[in-house]
DNA sequence: TAGATATATACTTTGACAAGAATATACCAG
DNA sequence: CTGGTATATTCTTGTCAAAGTATATATCTA
């Protein structure tokens, strides 16, 4: 989770990730895309290959870039643990605060 | 999203995000269960603020920290837009493969 | 085989950020 | 109003990661 999110927060590989979205890119596409250096490009698909996030194919000299599905599903699932508390609406700051109250008087 | 992303891109303050799950917390209670020194998570705190991501209350000199769900929501409308990759199990690598084989032949 | 193209790697520099330690601020109880 | 409790802030230091630049590797084409 922590390898998946750090790779995510950082705004060209966020870019990246969005690009790939629509379907598998090159780097040169990619370069070309972001605005970036080509090395630059290449650092970052590295971390997100080790994050598990992308994966490459090869095709001649070129490496298609694509999305793996996996981190993201693992994301969702970890979203799910915070779901309740806005679709619950469910605020226990009251509850707790009473809880506090009661432990200072005893 | 980058703020989102890049607060909880720290062990640290990811745990106090899922020990905040629960429900909202002090600062001592979050140092007790984290075992950090307590100005290095007023300052994890204070980023997590920043983040948009918790808010305090205050309760005498105890501020009581607890999960804005905003970001969580964004969060979660931003991953709608990866679902399709694995809900539809939707590939499109041999087709792009295909295009820039096309591309190439002209 | 000799460019040319596409991508990756190595090295250096710079900036951000997390931890540590000390101190400041705010509020309570006696 | 004094000491104690709870939290925030400041300053310093060390580490890591991103950019920039140069170069290496791999594959195609003529």
């Amino acid at each position: 989770m922590i390898k998946t999110l750090n790779a995510l927060a950082e705004p060209n590989r966020l870019h990246i990730m969005e690009f790939l979205q629509a379907r598998p890119h090159s780097v040169g596409e990619i370069v070309d895309h972001l605005g970036l250096h080509q090395p630059q490009v290449s650092k970052h698909l590295r971390v997100l290959v080790e994050a598990g996030l992308v994966e490459v194919e090869r095709d001649a000299q070129r490496r298609i870039y694509k999305i793996r599905p996996q981190p993201f599903q693992e994301l969702d699932s970890w979203l799910d643990s915070f779901r309740y508390i806005w679709e619950e609406r469910f605020d226990r700051l009251d509850e707790y605060l009473q809880e506090l109250q009661d432990k200072t008087k005893k």
